[in-house]
DNA sequence: TTATATTGGTTCGATATCGAACTAAAATAC
DNA sequence: GTATTTTAGTTCGATATCGAACCAATATAA
C-alpha cells in the first residue's frame, strides 16, 4: 500500500467519521436533558441481548474501558434506570438491571429517533441502506479483526 | 416510515459509529501522547485547505462549538503546532498558523498511519473503499441537509 | 453620532473519557 | 491450606466536550 492510496481511505473514514457525528447528535436531540449516547446503548444493549449481566461484560461489549462504564453505569443508575444488585456467583462483581423506567424511556426514545428521521428516510431509502451493509460489516470486521 | 424500518438504519449507523471508534482509536495510536483526533484533524484542514483562518471558521468547518475549538487550539498551541496572530482586519479576532513543527507532525501521523493501516489494506482493497464512498457521501449530504 | 445589537473569543461549570492506582474477592500455585 | 496472582469494580487525576455567561470590538439603528 504506498503513500498515494491514503486518500481513498482517508475518504471513506471522513465520510463515516462526519456520519456517525450526525447520527449521534441526532440521537442525543431524542434523549432527556444530560444523557448521552452511551446511556442509550447500555439501555438498549440490556432490552436487545439480557439484562443481568456485569459491568465488565458490558466494557467488553462496548470495548470501553471498565472505568468508563463505571461511569456510565453510574449516570444510568442516578437517573433510576438501571439497578445493579449483587452477583450471587462472584461477590466482586455485581450484576446490572434496567429498570420499567429504564424500559419505558429506551422505547420511547426510538420512537422519538424514527420521527425525528423521517427526514431522512424519505431521501435515503431503506434499501439503500440495508444495500451499503454488506461492505460495511466486512470493513468492520476486518478492522476488528487487526486491532490484535 | 414505520417503525419496522428502524432496524435497517440503526444496523448502517451501528456498524458506522464502530467503524468510526475503530478509525479514530487506530488514528490516535499513531499521534503523541495526549493527542487525539481533533488536534490532527485541525492541522490536517489547515495544511488541506489553508492556514490563516479564524477559529470560528475552523469551528464552523468542524461542527463544533467554538467552545470546543478554542480548546482544540490551546492544546495545539502548548505544543507548539500552532500559532495566533491578531487578525489584521478585525481585533476581535485571531489567525490560526501552522507552524514547521506542526507541519511536520501531521506529515509524519499520515506516514505512520499508512504503516498501521496495512493490515486493513491488504484485506479490504481500496477499490472496494472507492466502492463505498459514492452512497456514504450521498447520505452524509442528506443528513447533513437534514440537520436544519 | 451616540445607543443598541451582534459577533469573535475566552472563561466557567457540569459532565465525559480513560489510564493508573487501589481494594476486595477469587483462582492458582506450591 | 497458605501464598501469590488474577480479576471485578471503584477512585483519582488529567484532559475533553460544550452550554451559559462574559468581555471586547464591530456593525446597525436612531
Amino acid at each position: 500500500m504506498g503513500e498515494d492510496d491514503v486518500p481513498n481511505y482517508f475518504a471513506v473514514f471522513n465520510e463515516i467519521g462526519i456520519i456517525a457525528q450526525l447520527a449521534r447528535a441526532a440521537m442525543e436531540d431524542q434523549l432527556p436533558d444530560g444523557m448521552i449516547l452511551p446511556h442509550f446503548s447500555v439501555l438498549n444493549h440490556l432490552i436487545r441481548v439480557r439484562d443481568g449481566q456485569t459491568p465488565l461484560v458490558l466494557a467488553r461489549a462496548f470495548q470501553v474501558p471498565k472505568t468508563s462504564m463505571t461511569h456510565t453505569l453510574a449516570g444510568l443508575g442516578r437517573r433510576g434506570l438501571i439497578e445493579m444488585r449483587a452477583n450471587p456467583s462472584d461477590a466482586r462483581s455485581k450484576c446490572v438491571w434496567i429498570t420499567v423506567a429504564g424500559r419505558r424511556l429506551r422505547n420511547q426514545a426510538i420512537a422519538d429517533l424514527v420521527e425525528a428521521f423521517e427526514p431522512v428516510a424519505t431521501r435515503f431509502s431503506k434499501e439503500r441502506a440495508e444495500a451499503m451493509l454488506p461492505e460495511l460489516r466486512a470493513l468492520r470486521k476486518i478492522m476488528d479483526a487487526a486491532r490484535d
